[in-house]
RNA sequence: GCGCGUUUAGCUCAGUUGGUUAGAGCGUGCGAUUCACAUUCGCAAGGUCGCAGGUUCGAUUCCUGCAACGCGCACCA
């Protein structure tokens, strides 16, 4: 506080004097927010009945902050400082994922590295390691959240690995079992064979390539496949019904032909899933390997015989090519097929996207595998009504269209993971039937269905079905105080690219377990790429460490750099210029708190002062006009406008303008003249400290603090009242 | 292939329900500046608003078609 008071003989404060530095000022400034307590909704001056509440998405606790992060940072600390100075008792609440399989990949790279891997470690020590590796690593991203200015509660921050929310998460697993939502079934799935578990859909991602098209000769047929390697156990030949090219073959036909091991005999097999059009019209089927395939066989019953180990191996079934991997196995198979003659031909230039691991990039192997699934269509229905209804809404707009298509077209949901990482599935499986049943106390002894005696089950959640609880867990669902009060939540503020795989899971949660939606707006923002819009990516070199440009150009400026022109949904380019020209206006609005208290010297600015002059009452018009429009901006999620509106008053109108013209005023105007003014300027200064608050938080309060020097907490601009009382129809 | 989106100044992008001379930031050029700020100020150049139709008194804005790019989904027959 000395320093702070410290003024020279002028009565200003020596600090104006020189430029603003936001290395100095920062860590004293959030430390001042942190210590005053009103980061936490109940310790916030006056009486504040609504609530406003937001749950950040829980930061993957395995890396650091990265130029993404930076923006939802920012993006939600606005929207938060906003809600907190309009007067609502405003929760924004922090937490970190354990991010299952994400954080065993980035784990199982470091053990890579020192040439160990998981395969053949103790599951326990395992976990033990990745869970140190987890704690490190959130102490960073903590440091760092903070060093972005974020004003969340860190009283409430949460973890999906704390006791308390691992046993709800698992009371959910349990509910849905007996709900008949949940259940385990054999069914293919995407298979990693690099990390050894299955994937939700939403978990792979397709990759062109250009792979040799080989046809082969099947018995009078000609098939044509990128896989010969999953060829071994084709014995179906299947064509559709209606194909008159065909229609002398009976379902049922059987005949010999000559495969790639020696004699087999095939059936033909009628299915309308075949496309009449596409080559020969005719395929042959790897139920075990393939989506459509293991659809056709089951409606047909056909035996499924599995080809390809979860490893990525061929099967004894390939006889001579058994224990090969793929990649060695398909040129000697084709090499094999061509010398029987059996080899058509190869288009060299067929180009099709392969679904890939989206960690690894290894091509997905559908594999049958028994799992446990949720039963989407049910809650699927649900999420739909609660949108049709209009009880979410999506900021921008077209992402209600991409919700509903996701919705109307979900498949069961696949949430077991082979992996140690994660929260365990409180299940045992049956021995015998190969059933499971869920089983929270650990008490059941003999599967309800056979008999058959039990396995306890090892694997863990897929990590979305904790995170698609966050909002409940959060905020203690169902019995806990926060939860009736702050329940369902305002705003979801989440990257677009979340759409899929997270918010449709919490809508879905939210209503199976509490009947309401998890939060009434769902605002999407887009991907933060390089300066030339590209993607950033540590192969490309291009990615920018947010931490590095709050440390050149202060924390300030790099928000407003990314707010600014941002709209919600598109992504942005984010380049180092941008940020510097707001560094500058940090300065700017520096020198102009600088110049209005120096000039105003002697002057103490009285709220209900109404004696303008009518250059001035005009002045005050057109800057009503601004912050309503302004406020208008907030209301309605535009911060890349009101941030815009805002910056270009304070540099353009005001300084620029306003200043310039009061020179003059106060040097030869004359006292009414003067007075008017000098009101004129302070009012203005405190509404532009204020409005710009949200978007520049340090500077502003910085300044503030300079300025009012309060002597009590309530007195800090961070708690100040925003300066547009009513709300205006946006 | 299906779906969603984008296309406006050299670059990155705004443009709020169709309405005079289409805007910002950065960049560029010229000039100013001992007086809050060289992290400054003023002035300027620069756009057939992707292309082709249509609706309208009037279209960057609405509709249709096309093209290019991006994203998502499907497809390894």
């Amino acid at each position: 506080m000395t320093e702070l008071s410290r003024k020279n003989s002028n009565g200003m404060n020596d600090k104006f004097l020189k430029p603003y530095n936001p290395s100095e000022t920062e860590g004293r400034i959030y430390q001042l927010w942190e210590e005053s307590g009103f980061f936490a909704p109940e310790n916030l001056p006056g009486e504040r009945k609504k609530p406003f509440t937001m749950i950040m998405p829980p930061a993957n606790a395995n890396g650091s902050l990265h130029a993404g992060h930076a923006l939802v940072m920012t993006l939600e600390d606005i929207i938060t400082r906003y809600r907190r100075m309009r007067g609502f008792k405003t929760l924004w609440l922090p937490g970190l994922d354990h991010a299952g399989f994400e954080t065993q990949v980035v784990y199982e790279k470091q053990l890579e590295k020192e040439g160990r891997s998981r395969f053949g470690m103790d599951p326990k020590e395992l976990y033990k390691e990745i869970l140190a590796f987890t704690l490190e690593n959130s102490k960073n991203i903590e440091s760092q959240i903070r060093k972005m200015g974020a004003s969340c509660d860190w009283s409430r921050q949460q973890f999906t690995l704390n006791p308390d929310l691992v046993g709800k998460v698992q009371q959910t697993f349990k509910k849905m079992f007996d709900d008949g939502l949940v259940y385990r079934g054999s069914r293919i799935v995407n298979w990693c064979s690099k990390h050894a578990t299955s994937l939700s859909d939403v978990e792979t991602e397709s990759k062109e390539k250009k792979d040799p098209f080989y046809y082969f000769k099947y018995g009078p047929f000609t098939i044509g496949t990128t896989r010969p390697e999953t060829k071994f156990g084709d014995k179906y030949v299947v064509m559709h019904p209606d194909d008159k090219r065909y229609s002398a073959y009976k379902e049922g036909d059987t005949f010999p032909l000559e495969w790639i091991n020696g004699p087999i005999t095939a059936t033909v097999i009628k299915d309308t899933a075949i496309d009449i059009e596409l080559g020969s019209g005719v395929m042959t089927i790897t139920p075990w390997h393939t989506a459509i395939d293991f659809d056709i066989a089951e409606r047909h019953k056909l035996p499924k015989e599995q080809v390809i180990d979860m490893r990525g191996k061929l099967l004894p079934i390939a006889g001579e090519f058994a224990g090969m991997k793929i990649a060695e196995a398909r040129p000697k198979i084709v090499e094999k097929l061509k010398a029987k003659g059996l080899l058509v031909k190869v288009d060299e230039n067929y180009v099709h996207n392969v679904p890939v691991c989206y960690k690894c990039e290894t091509p997905i192997e559908p594999q049958v595998s028994p799992q446990w699934f949720v039963k989407m269509k049910p809650l699927a229905e649900k999420a739909i009504q609660a949108v049709d209804s209009g009880k979410i809404t999506f900021i921008p707009n077209n992402y209600r269209k991409i919700f509903l298509y996701w919705m109307h077209n979900t498949i069961d949901w696949n949430i077991s993971r082979q992996i140690v990482w994660g929260i365990p599935i409180p299940a045992k499986i049956c021995e015998a039937c190969g059933d499971g049943v869920a089983d929270l106390a650990d008490d059941i002894k003999k599967c309800p269905k056979c008999g058959g005696s039990l396995r306890k089950d090892t694997d863990t959640f897929d990590t979305w079905f904790s995170s698609g609880q966050w909002p409940l867990l959060t905020l203690g669902f169902p019995e806990g105080k926060d939860f009736k009060e702050f329940y369902p939540t305002d705003v979801m503020e989440s990257g677009s690219d979340l759409i899929f795989k997270w918010i449709p899971r919490m809508v879905i949660f939210g209503l199976y377990l509490s009947g309401e939606v998890p939060f009434k707006t769902v605002y999407l923002h887009g991907l933060v790429n390089d300066a030339k819009g590209q993607k950033m990516s540590k192969s490309k070199g291009n990615v920018i460490n947010p931490l590095t440009l709050t440390e050149k150009f202060g924390t300030d400026a790099l928000r407003i750099g990314l707010i600014s022109g941002n709209t919600p949904g598109t992504s942005l380019s984010l380049s180092e210029d941008k940020i510097r020209g707001y560094k500058n206006f940090a300065n700017k609005l520096w020198n102009i708190a600088r110049f209005v208290i120096e000039s105003t010297e002697g002057e103490e600015l009285e709220p209900a002062f109404s004696a303008y002059t009518s250059a001035d009452a005009v002045l005050r018009l057109e800057r009503h006009d601004l912050l309503v429009d302004a406020t208008k901006d907030m209301e309605a999620y535009r911060f890349y406008m009101g941030a815009e509106k805002l910056y270009h008053y304070a540099w353009h109108t005001f300084a620029d303008k306003i200043l310039e013209e009061s020179k003059e005023i106060l040097q030869s105007g004359n006292a009414e003249e003067q007075k008017s003014r000098k009101q004129f300027l302070l009012h203005t200064l405190d509404k532009i400290l204020k409005s710009l608050h949200p978007f520049i938080p340090f500077v502003t309060e910085e300044i503030w603090q300079l300025w009012k020097q309060p002597s009590e907490k309530e007195g800090m601009l961070m708690v100040a009242e925003w300066p547009v009382h009513n709300s205006p129809k946006v």
